[in-house]
Parts: structure tokens; C-alpha cells; sequence
DNA sequence: AATGAATGAGCCTTCATTCAT
DNA sequence: AATGAATGAAGGCTCATTCAT
């Protein structure tokens, strides 16, 4: 019956107290010491298990990544037609969780991070395609694939601009008109290329 | 005849400087030494001038926004048709200039930064509201004013996420290829809500 | 039949492997998580056994002095005439296992250390005055009191600077010209010292 | 009339500073904070001038060689014999002022940081070597080229030797007894080194 | 007998900021 | 108008040491 060791537990811990801390400060300038004080550990204890700030920070970033992953991977279980796969990535992106200030300032952050640590750039890539490719597998199905790559990285770019509004609380649209957006601009991008794709279907012929 | 002050170009070249700096820091942790040897004066100098860094950063902010303001207004003068004004406010927004490395640079700074600095979040403010009414002026010609808010908002939502993916080079689409997505945008929400419309206007009928 | 404690056998490992650390090290500013690491312990253990970091130093040090000790009282017992005496001095002080890297290194500490610490530096003048009266027993046979202890104290102080330079690798003459060198000073000065005082013998007369 | 820069006043004031710091810490582990102090300055300041604690070490190791080398070469400059040079040489390697405690307690500092800092090592090397050619110069005049280089070997070892010992206070020769043996050791392995020439000299005849 | 867990103290270093000149 | 000189405050990080298990 070996005791568990705690180790995971305060890198969990850690890990919250640093998305906690970013939110709190401002998502400027977070120390050491604040994220360990949030996690209620000693400054040295955070160095211990990280080996530094950045790779606290950067482990943070992943978390938040992964959780995203998860939920999105949830709801396409739940998603049946390629319509509702693609609204599963965009209600996924957008669900509430995402929206909690502590997430929306740690996501900031990381944007801003990804400027100067390969890692953490590293990090927004894999996000970046892994959002597209989510986005674009389904629409393959709806429209030719040079169309679906253009829907989803458009779709992609819109779901980043309306989340960094939203984090940036200037008058954005709420989450739902939000999500709403996203919506629509599938539908009126597919409507519009299967339009000219008919157009084009019956100028062959 | 007075001597012209230096002031102005003093505080020109600083603002220059901080833009440059930013760049070359990747964005993070620009510090004022740093930003006065690009503009080859002393740190000091930069505090006479500008009272200290923060404030130094807000007005490099604001540089960049009139500049971006100057650059739309001047397309928009050449705009004749409401749809010929909404592009003129898609190329401005994502004209070349625009995609300077230390311009991108830059505005990822500011982003952040507006997290812990009401100042520069209310110059994003400033510069989110104006580039939605630029958009929702001509819209609201073209389709009913709900309507016009929605794409709006949409568009520059759509226009800075693409910017921001741009900015952390992964994969972003090319620059012609960003306008052409917000272009198809516009027209497909708008064939789409003409459509709509026209359906209810049948309807009513 | 006790069964035998563990604890000689995990003290002399943790002097061992303090020697090996500060070589490792470059001789500055070992750790005591690299001593235990090298020793295959915990940290901790190494406290529990020597009770602090300065005395499992000081005992490594112990070690290396025992370690010569040892070696001289060896190479005297085979030794028969005087001056074969002193040649077994010599020989063991410049002796290989001496100027193993890792020896070099400690000793080099060591007498760095002694500034600091009073037993370090009480360890060092055991090992000055033994080397200085190991030297001085033989020659006070062939030579007068007097003189016998000024050839002692240089000859002590050019095996150390020897030692020294040695260390330092810069240069330094290889061990057999070292123990060459020693040799003739002994030789050399009680020529001398042979001539002046068989003059005064016979001016005496 | 160019108000002169505090520069190297400040410079040279934190080099004294940190020799005085070294000798009161028993030569160990001295702090920026503690030498910045011994100067009367602030720690931030010792870091503009120097870019940090090793450089500030290096320069304080640079400075009492230099002061060594002038003494050495103001010496020199007043001897007239190839003997005279040689003792000039030994007088100033053992001056009185290289006996000041701080100076003492420095050089075994430095001969410790060598051991881990290259440009220590390299500075080591320097002071060596210049011991050993300044040595080895008049020796050749006097003695064949072979033994002239063995001698100052020797020579120079005795002399690091005594110094050592005297620096770890511990029965050590007084300075006095420290020159007369160096001397000692030259008329002794040149009279000897003499002798066996001329035994071979005879011989060959 | 041994260690993982944890920390307090302290050091080097950076940087915005001030001020006399 | 401009700057060299100087610093206070703070942050990341290291490490010897303690203790419960």
C-alpha cells in the first residue's frame, strides 16, 4: 500500500494558483511568489516541481489546452451529422467554462506569451490546427475541400476574434450572440458555396 | 522667429523607438534603456518626456491607432458605394503596413497590456467600437440595422482574429488571403439575410 | 552476531563522493544534493550522518590527510638510511595517487576552506607541521639543528608549491621533474650547507 | 574643461572594496552587497560598473597582479646583476606589502576561483609564467639553459609555496626566513649546478 | 535506516525612476 | 535640453536544513 506521493497534487495545485494569479494581477507581470502563496505552498516549492517560471507558466498553458480538448472531444462523441460535429467544435469553444475570467486572462496571457517562449508558441500552433482541422473535418463533408479549408480557417479566426473581444470586455458580444455568429457564418458560407458550386454543377452541364 | 522645440521629435522618435523595441524583445519585457538607445537618447530622457513607462507604452499605442484611423479614412474618402466602404475599411484594416513585424509585435503588446492598464484598455476600446461602426455604417445600408450590428460585429471579430493568428505566425493564411475571407464574409451573411428578408418580405406580402 | 551497521560503510561513501563532487564541481561550490547524489543517497542522509555540510567537508579533508598519512608511514618503513628517509617523504607526497584529478581538486579546496573554517584550518597545520617534522627527523642527521629545520620549511613549502602549480594545471612542471626538483634542493642544501659548515670546522680549528 | 567621469574612481574604489570584502568574509563567499558596502555604494551600482560579481573578482585579481608586476618591474629596473635580478625578483614576489592580510586572503581566493572561472585560470597562468620567465631570465646568464629553467621552476614553486603557507598562518616562516630561503635555494642549486659543470668540464678535458 | 516533502534565508541581478549638473 | 550617476525595490532562483513518516 504505497502512499500516494503528492507530487501530482501540487503540480495540479500549482497550476491552478498560477491561472488564479494571471487572472488576478491583471495577467501582467504574475510572480513566483503569488502563485505560491494562491496554491499556499512556499516560492521554492513551485521551483522544485517546475524547475522555473516559465515552465510553470508554460505547464499552465497546456492544462487550459487540454482541458479544451477534452470537451471538445466530448461533444463530437455526442454529434452525429457533420453539421453537428462542426457545431459541437464551435459550442465547445465557446461554452461557459471557457468564459471564466480566470481562463479568459490566462488565455491572454498566453497569446502574449507565445511572443518569447518557444514553448508556449509551440503550444498555440498545435491549438491553432487542432481547432481547424476540427473544424474542417467535418465541413470536407458539406463542401469541396478547398472550400471547407477556407470556411474553417475563417471559422477559426472568427472564434479567436470574438473570444479575444470578450476577454478584452469592450462591448463584445455576449457568449450566446457569439456563438450565434460562428453559426451563421458556417451557414451562410456553405449556402453560398453550394449556391456557386450549383451554379457551376449546372454551367457543366 | 522661435527655434522649434525638439520636443515633438523627441517624443516621435521615442514612440518610434518603444515600436521598434517592443519588436525586437518579441514583445515582452521591453524595458526603457532598451528603448532609448533605438532612439539613441538617454532612459532619461524618455521619462522627461513622458512622465514614465506606462505612459510611454499608451502613447506608442495611440500612435498606432490614429495611424491606423488615418489610413482608414483615407480609403473610406475614396469609397463610393456602401459595399465599396466596407472594403475600404477591410483593406485599411488589413493593408500591408499593417502586417509590419514590429506592427504586429506591437499590437499583441497592447492586447495585453490592456489587461492591467485602463488607459490602454481604453484606447482598444476606442479602437474595437470604431472599427465596428465603420463596418456598420455602410452595412446598415445594406441590410437592416440588427442585421448590420450582427455582421459587424462578426467582421471585426473576423478581422482580428485573423489578425491576431497572423501575428503569432502558425500557419496563419496569407495576408490576400484574410481579406478574401472577410470579404466572402460580408457577401455571403449579406446574400444570406437578403435572402431572409426577401423570404419575410414575401411572406408579409 | 550484531548484524553490522551500515553506517561506516554510508560515511566513507559520502567522503568519497564529496571528493568526487568538488572535483566535478570545479572544486567551488558543491552542493550537498550533488555529494548525495554522487553517494546514491538522499540529501538528508548526508545530514543525518555528519550532521551539516561543513563537517562531512571537514571530514572529507580528514580523509584525504589520513589517506597521506598513511602512505608516508608506509613508504618510511622501507626506508633505512636517513636520506632514503627523506626521499620516502618526498616520493609520498608527490606520490600518483596524489595527483589524481579529483585529489588535486580537493585539496586545492581545502585549503581554500581552511580560511573559514576553524577545524579546516586546524587540519591544515596538523598537515604542515607533520610534513615539516617528517622532513626535518631525517635531516636534523645530516645536518645541524639549525639548519636541518630551514631545509625542512623549504623543502615542505616547494612540495606545496609544486602541488600548487600543479593543480592549477598551468604549466606546472610533471610529477617526476616535481620530485626531481625537491630531491636536488635537498641535495643542493646540504651540500651547502655541508661546505660552509666544514669550513667553519676548519677555520674552528 | 570636461568634468572627469567618476568612472574609475568608482571602479577602482569597488576593486579595493572587494579585496577588503574577501579578507573580512575569511575569503569565502563574499556578496555583492557586502563589497558594494565596504565601497559605499549600492549593489546595483558594483553591477553597472562591472555586469556582475565575477567580472568584479576577475578585475579585483587583474588589479593586485598588476600591482605585483610594477613592483616587480620597478625592482628590476634598479638591479645590475643577473643575481641582483634575481633577488629583485624574490624581494618583490615576497614584498612586505604582498603580506597585507587582505592581499594574502585575496590571492587564495583567486587561486580557489581559478579552479572554476576561465578567465581566473588565465590570469593564474599569466602570473606564473612571468614569475617563472622573470626567474628564469638571469638564471640563464649564470647557468646553462636547462638548469636555468629547472631553477626557476623550483624558485618559483618555493616562492608560491611560502606564500601559502604564510596566507593559511599556520607556523608559517616569516617573511624574512621566506626570502632568505629563496635566496638560499638559488646560491645552493647554482653553486651545486656549478660544481657538476665543472666536474664535467674537467672530465672532459 | 532512509527519504520525500517542504521551506526560510539569502544572493545575484534587473530596472524604472530620480536628481544634480 | 539632456544625461551620467546612483539607487530602492523586487523577482527568480538556490540550497542547506528540518521533519514526519
Amino acid at each position: 500500500m504505497a502512499r500516494p506521493s503528492v507530487e501530482p497534487i501540487r503540480r495540479r495545485d500549482l497550476v491552478h494558483a498560477a491561472i488564479r494569479a494571471i487572472h488576478q494581477r491583471g495577467s501582467l507581470d504574475v510572480t513566483m511568489s503569488e502563485i505560491a502563496n494562491f496554491a499556499g505552498v512556499s516560492p521554492a516549492l513551485a521551483h522544485h516541481y517546475f524547475g522555473g517560471k516559465d515552465q510553470l507558466i508554460v505547464a499552465s498553458m497546456r492544462h487550459l489546452l487540454t482541458e479544451l480538448r477534452i470537451s471538445v472531444v466530448f461533444a463530437l462523441r455526442q454529434a452525429e451529422t457533420p453539421r453537428e460535429r462542426i457545431s459541437a467544435v464551435i459550442n465547445a469553444s465557446l461554452a461557459p467554462e471557457q468564459f471564466d475570467d480566470e481562463t479568459v486572462s490566462a488565455w491572454l496571457t498566453f497569446y502574449h506569451y507565445a511572443q518569447s517562449s518557444d514553448d508556449a508558441a509551440r503550444l498555440l500552433t498545435v491549438y491553432f490546427s487542432r481547432l481547424k482541422s476540427n473544424l474542417a473535418g467535418p465541413l470536407r463533408q458539406l463542401a469541396s475541400t478547398n472550400e471547407a479549408m477556407m470556411i474553417a480557417d475563417g471559422a477559426a479566426a472568427l472564434i479567436d476574434g470574438l473570444y479575444l473581444r470578450y476577454g478584452s470586455r469592450s462591448g463584445a458580444p455576449p457568449r450566446n450572440l457569439a456563438r450565434q455568429l460562428v453559426e451563421r457564418y458556417i451557414d451562410d458560407t456553405l449556402a453560398a458555396s453550394a449556391a456557386t458550386s450549383g451554379l457551376q454543377a449546372r454551367r457543366d452541364t
